[in-house]
DNA sequence: CTCTCTTTTTATCATTTGTAAAATTTTTTG
DNA sequence: CAAAAAATTTTACAAATGATAAAAAGAGAG
């Protein structure tokens, strides 16, 4: 997926803008099992993913915890360092060999504060992905972990195909052997 | 708390830019009980809670969810409908009487594209949100119930005495019978 | 205070999920 | 291809949670 693409996905830019945010970015590409972003930093990049797939995941006592995947378009960020400045708790892997534009966030920051259109795309960037959290909060709270691998499998079928089943686990908040129980009452 | 105070939690904004916002509140008092959001629709207005517990809950099969309680400072929007515009899925009722800042979302669209230190505070205040979602999120998949149960204990206390348990357990992702056994153990 | 209604707890049993270890399948590597 | 490593599934048992019903406790109205 080009980056004009990618960008527009958000929110529609002035041709201007746009290429004021492209004129930030360059690409870069990593191999399997790269860190894009550890946790307990100040992340000073970020990215988005032109081809591959990356895992978001948390330090837990019982191992870590996926808690987004990361698609072809989608937008790889600390949240926590970007909104707050402070070390976030996010680690960031490319589970696939994966091409990225890169951008520094300490340019779209000074973007943020001279271009409003970009302020505002920046605004609805991060409005989508907080309700693509809050759907999976909700759907956490209150659907069976079979609804959710169900779901999964029509949402983002490609996903079971490429990631480990650990990580699928995870994300739906199961152990892998329950998991595996899933799969097999399906077939 | 007063709207100034409020504002402020987010990001700073220059005194231009804050009266700007505060001309368009106005202060409305709901007794408890009162639906501020529902499902469905797309909702024209925001708030700020000034004193209050409100609660956001989804329809489910078994009953509501409840995913989201606002206190004194925080706001109250249909995510979904401010983000994409599109009718939302949250219910938000005053589980108190409330006394309530009243912004209209369209007033609020207008100064984000008109005012670029407004659309910057805007975008923390999502930004703030999502952080908090993705937090509560990574504890629903790898806290166990109690430890939820005791995070929210130490976190905010004083909800546990304003808000009836069923929206309590609701909120934890368990049933009510749960957390009572939970409640028991710990006693 | 007493009655009624709501909220919370307790008890029982069925179901789901977790843990640990072994077996199997798949993938990688030489 | 064969051996080794990794990923996935299976099994058995323990712990946690859900569903349901009933009892107990608390709150509000007259």
């Amino acid at each position: 997926m080009e980056i004009d693409e990618i960008l527009e996905r958000f929110h529609p830019l002035p041709p201007g803008s746009r290429e004021a945010l492209i004129a930030h970015v360059s690409e870069v590409k990593y191999p399997k099992g790269h860190a894009l972003i550890r946790s307990g930093r100040v992340e000073k990049t970020l990215y988005f993913i032109r081809s591959g797939i990356v895992r978001a995941y948390s330090d837990a006592d019982r191992g870590d915890v996926t808690f987004w995947f990361g698609k072809e378009g989608d937008v790889v960020i600390s949240m926590k360092s970007y909104v707050s400045g402070q070390p976030g708790y996010e680690h960031v892997e490319t589970l696939e060999a994966c091409d990225l534009y890169q951008m520094r966030a300490q340019d779209l920051e000074s973007l943020f504060a001279s271009d409003i259109h970009i302020a505002n795309w920046g605004r609805k960037l991060i409005g989508q992905e907080l309700i693509k959290t809050e759907e999976r909060l909700i759907s956490m709270q209150f659907k069976t972990a079979q609804q959710r691998y169900l779901d999964l499998m029509s949402g983002t079928p490609d996903l079971l195909h490429r990631v480990p089943l650990c990580h699928i686990a995870s994300y739906l908040g199961i152990t892998q052997v329950s998991l595996s129980r899933i799969r097999a009452e399906i077939r």
